[in-house]
DNA sequence: CAATTATTGTTTGTATACAAATAAATTTTG
DNA sequence: CAAAATTTATTTGTATACAAACAATAATTG
């Protein structure tokens, strides 16, 4: 059976390069192996919990996620890897039985002070193929659709 | 023990939002969420599998993944849940024993025809914050950090 | 041609991510 | 205040992602 014209046209033009998911997907990429490189021993996720939690002190698992992006079961494995590291404890809220409080501990404080720099190369590395009014774009753009 | 004003300084002003990797993070869920509104039964990365393979119509497993920027563990599992549906088939290459060739079932071709439009409108949607000139302006700088 | 090298696909292990269901505790509300 | 609704954390199941190690096969090269 010969294609019909509809059916070309429909599948023939669906380029997987032009849809926006795709090449989100590879800029993460990119941006996975630039930070896997200059902090190997964090994750992104791991790390942007770690930096907030140094941030705030002192907060709840779920609020500590709210505040990262991360849902309840995906925070969860984020903080019990940060503790079995040691740079995190927790410990039940009194005032709030169902809270449990996340607190950077002082390996944590100071894992996070060290590699502070290196996030900011991590994003100054991936957007290096930018110039700088093209970065500030990017990022203004980038904001808008989330 | 007081902070010394660089530990202050380091940290102080390190901000979570202004990493291009938690806002990429954040533009990821939220096409992910519209994403999964308009085609539920398919991932993002199942979709890309097929509509590439409906482009090529038959391609090695790797061969596969590297045109969709999956590693071949990952590739393995995306082909292996499409082929459990039905929408692919796998069949050893005889001029290459180590070769499986990929190729996509009848109904997997209706399927990908069937949700062409949907994809399209999934980009179009995930867009929709930006005007026409900041979508294009957008995707070529994305584009570039890729 | 034989040894080396490279490629293909598989497997295992770790780490997000999200949906859905659950239990316990707290808040809201009638 | 008691019932209903909400919130917090947990658990289970599914699906990417990538690293590293592996066996089988093919290609290269000395």
């Amino acid at each position: 059976m010969a294609a019909t014209k509809s059916e070309i046209s429909l599948s023939a033009s669906y380029q997987l390069m032009e849809q926006v998911g795709f090449i989100l997907r590879r800029a993460t990429q990119r941006h996975f192996t630039i930070f896997s490189g200059r902090i190997p021993d964090l994750t992104p996720t791991q790390f942007a919990a770690l930096a907030k939690l140094c941030e705030l002190r002192a907060v709840s698992q779920n609020e500590l996620g709210r505040q990262t992006a991360m849902d309840a079961a995906t925070i969860k494995g984020v903080i019990e890897r940060l503790c079995k590291r040691g740079y995190v404890t927790t410990k039940p809220n009194p005032n709030d039985m169902r809270r449990i409080v996340v607190t950077p501990s002082e390996s944590g404080l100071k894992v996070f002070e060290g590699y502070v720099g290196s996030a900011r190369a991590i994003t100054r590395e991936t957007l290096e193929p930018l110039n700088r009014s093209e970065q500030s774009t990017f990022l203004k753009l980038l904001r808008k659709i989330t």
